[in-house]
DNA sequence: TCAATAGTGTCTGTTAGACATTATGGA
DNA sequence: TCCATAATGTCTAACAGACACTATTGA
């Protein structure tokens, strides 16, 4: 899901990208991390510099130059937005400005490609969670199913989690034990050469 | 390598990155292009955007924001660079503007960590060479060493090169066969899923 | 002839994916 | 009881890395 906020009324579109211009003095992850504080209500679990966009197409602020950053948080937090915020479905968003537009396929893509270098699911979700949910929050952005087995030996070899006392049920089967995120220190160096794309 | 430019006599240090004003009315990626150009004398095979850095440290410009981008050369055209611009070793590099500096090593980062994903090496090899070429590249950029025959079997399931009839001899040993890029089908689908870093 | 480099065949350990099975709760 | 979901053991195919070997040149 993506937060989207209000456009002013003389707009084409109707909602935009929530953004700020910079202001003299102050670094751009600053402004970054203010921006999504604000329109969060709650600071984010991680805010990172995805790319700058300085093409012809049209940004609300009238800027030559943008630079898009992403914020995630997990679902529960982000219920809590603030103002006229509201989340759309990535699948499913209303006309924006062509510049946020082209922002936001970048950040997505790069979402996607950095999903094995980068811990990146765990702050799309709170910090006690069923291995399943996790799976599932890959294969959201993986865009395609994984083997339950094999992920969890994947998850296991990496030392990434580790887990709790509890257990939760969902409905009808067997309940699922609750993990955190505790990456152990390690750091294997990654087999071969991959020729990828 | 590295091409760096001499700075005007009043700057600190002696050596700069090239850079380049964004002019109104132009896109950030004409100006890196010809920004490229005429740097190098002719262009490069690859000009592609990094990331922005907006922080507190002095960039020669005195802008706010400024714009990374990567270009790359191969060797033989990296010899007929004009004007007062001259190829450094990345590990032996005279002191940068500090901004600059944090650009630089952005850049690096970048170009090892997408080069499994990435045709880089072919943009620093000439357009016809040897696969023990190839491989130093990757060993270069990745800073460790590759197994040969891994690494023929993994280029050959990749379909990126194709034979060529021509056959190099390099000193002592059986001369080499020289390959061309061509990269053949779209990649199948990677297996597994990466618990990286 | 020897030395040096290119290129390949074979074996082995690791691991992703398929499949099956057990475990444990709710309806 | 049946059913749904969690969790895990086993087999197989793919593949990276080690090793050895052949091929082909220059000295």
């Amino acid at each position: 899901m993506v937060l989207l906020v209000r456009a002013p009324a003389k707009s084409r579109e109707r909602w935009q990208l929530p953004w700020r211009s910079l202001r003299p003095g102050e670094t751009i992850d600053d402004e970054a991390a203010k921006l999504a504080r604000k329109s969060l209500g709650t600071a984010p679990s991680l805010v990172e510099q995805v790319a700058a966009f300085g093409d012809k197409r049209r940004h609300p602020s009238g800027a030559e130059l943008s630079v898009a950053f992403l914020a995630l948080v997990d679902e529960e937090t982000g219920e809590g937005v603030v103002g006229d915020a509201m989340w759309h479905a990535v699948e499913d968003l209303p006309p924006l400005p062509p510049r946020q537009r082209a922002m936001l396929e970048g950040v997505v893509t790069s979402l996607r490609s950095r999903l094995d270098q980068s811990p990146i699911a765990f702050h799309l979700l709170p910090s006690i969670f069923t291995l399943t949910q996790l799976q599932e929050i890959y294969e959201l952005l993986l865009g395609r199913r994984l083997h339950k087995a094999s992920f969890r030996r994947s998850l296991h070899a990496a030392w990434l989690v580790e887990p709790t006392d509890e257990w939760r049920s969902e409905g009808r089967g067997r309940p699922a034990q609750l993990f955190r995120y505790a990456p152990k220190k390690r750091r294997s160096g990654r087999r071969g050469v991959r020729f990828g794309a």
